[in-house]
DNA sequence: AATGAATGAGTCTTCATTCAT
DNA sequence: GATGAATGAAGACTCATTCAT
């Protein structure tokens, strides 16, 4: 499907809207108000509310793949490219936080009449891609042996999203008032905790 | 709010269609058909859809404090209380996964309509719980120093909750195909990780 | 149908909430908590909310032609007779005016479960009474005869309501701000403006 | 807003319950029923059931002051433009009986939804042209300057209401027995009688 | 290609009343 | 005599989608 300019700006506002009230919370009403859209054009569009949120997905998950094996294959050791995969994995998650909170919510639902055919290949990819960098780092006597690999991932993205749904409650604990500092302390401090968390994880001592 | 039994039996019964097809996702006359109820009896006994979720939320989530307080004033070192307060923090949280997830949810709404002061309240005691141990064990040398408390708690919490939102996907990757040993896995494999990950993180050799 | 204390009390309360949100803008609900009674006890007094209703009326309305015959068989011509009548009923209505508005409110509606055969009934009474003076009156030359006797009762009854549901505005335009000086503006400019009106239609003089 | 067929079609249908049944008793569920309508076509025309009321209002209310104000200016002395003024007075009225009864019972509750403002400001601006008549009458010494202005409003209007809320049983009296005969009578006997009344009020005679 | 009107099913909540105690 | 729990019907409104144009 290719998106015209009126596509990705409804995509653009249902994202947000979906992100503040969830899939369910949002009408296409609503998106169709605040982009300044005739009703009938969602479903003109996409077919559908669910077909939006897949073409939503496409949308912003597209490339995760590709940039990611490019940062994997950035010259250094073996720790250096754990840290280059994390700061990126979350830089990708964070800016694309949004879809990230509504794909996950709606994933998790029993009944669902999204389909996430394409998000779980995505997520195998990824994996197989994580899991290939550090079973070459455990052959190359790098890392600890003693590892449970499939569970880094919840820990790195789980880290993230637990964080960020309560970034109320730990940005103040921070003492970080301004909400444009987020995306900051996202960028430094977070990544550094998970970057360490990581690193000590799969370190030989202990 | 004292709970009676047909009160409790239709929390119970929210509970469970919360998580399977989220706040929004249930509709009032669903959670009073299941339970075989008369619909006008959640308006009665709670008072708004919204309310009974605060009750839902109230009655699970009572005592953790009192309980997790117990748990960490049992004997060991540092490192023991460390996995026993995962222990059972991963414990408390997977009962009542059901509950966390529309809780979580729900609280990272923008326009909410419920009442999350008293949730927010406990997080804040819990997490004072937590410092309080790491900072002793700080001072007494047996834990780094140059690590992020605050950020401690998505990792052990966010770890659980990205594995279990996706459990489908990892319990492929671990080949349990049963959902009933998904209970186990959880209570052996993935608090053992979430321990190790932790643990490996307060230590001071690196 | 006698009367306790109690009762009483339920018919004051539920008379203010008919006059403020109607008949049917009321509830069982609000009156039983607003009179600190349960909800149960207007089915259990009354019989109905609409049985309630009409003893609501039974109650104020009683008595009113007992008195009304005393005030005109008080000496004095027959234009002062017109006087003590309009006085009288003015203050009569005006203390009664709550359940008057619902009695007319309802009164005037088709499917009316209310029954208001004691009410209509009162009503012819109190024509007769009046059509009698009147009718004395014309016989000894005092009034004038060329005059629509029952389209009087509209007059003086009519006049008193239009002033009272818009008093807000009337109110403006004689400069009277306080509430509380309503009433004195009812037992007396209203009161004279409605008597002159009369005995200037009853006179023989044009 | 301008309104179509259909939101006409529904607005006459809306008119005729409400009076029937009162703003409260009539449902919207009776009105698209009976207009032959989708509910929804209620909130999707007019935005809420109170909103249709004021959009109601406006209809039947529009083009009130234009004709007044041309009726008073038609030729004639004092008395016959006073003539003029309430024949006018009572055929809008009646004609627009229906909307006029749901108006004022509605205006007259305390915590109304319905916006009431053009329906006032239409008031006032009604009454100032009567006012101006009557100042100029006593002006040129043609009527009487013992009078309350303002209390003639609720005498001509009130009169015509408190007659039509009650007209079964004026109706016995004048016995007038078939229903088509009320406009009949309201247009000579009523209307006379209000005309006499107001004319021998504001004669300088007594 | 794009739209405003229209639809029927669904939302939560409140209603007056009754029942068992 | 009095009550709190419970009921089924109805309340106004909003939903995502479709249709005729």
């Amino acid at each position: 499907m290719d998106l015209g300019e009126k596509q990705i700006h409804i995509l653009n506002v249902a994202e947000k809207l979906f992100a503040k009230n969830g899939f369910d919370g949002t009408s296409v009403r609503q998106i169709a108000s605040e982009a300044d859209v005739n009703i009938a054009m969602i479903s003109y569009y996409f077919g559908s509310k669910e077909k939006m949120l897949e073409a939503l997905m496409h949308y912003r998950f597209e490339g995760f793949r590709r940039e990611m094996d490019k940062v994997m294959s950035e010259e250094g050791d073996y720790f250096e490219k754990i840290d280059h995969m994390i700061a990126f994995m979350i830089k990708r998650i964070h800016q694309n936080r949004y879809v990230y909170k509504v794909a996950n919510s709606e994933y998790s639902k029993q009944n669902r009449q999204v389909n996430f055919e394409k998000y779980v290949a995505q997520k195998i990819e990824n994996y197989k891609l994580i899991e290939a960098l550090i079973k070459r780092g455990q052959q190359a006597g790098v890392f600890s042996s003693e590892v449970y690999i499939p569970l880094m991932i919840p820990t790195v993205v789980g880290t993230y999203f637990h964080f960020y749904y309560n970034k109320k409650f730990f940005m103040t604990l921070f003492e970080v008032d301004k909400e444009e500092d987020v995306d900051d302390f996202v960028y430094t401090t977070l990544t550094a905790h998970i970057q360490q968390t990581i690193k000590k994880l799969l370190s030989n001592e202990n």
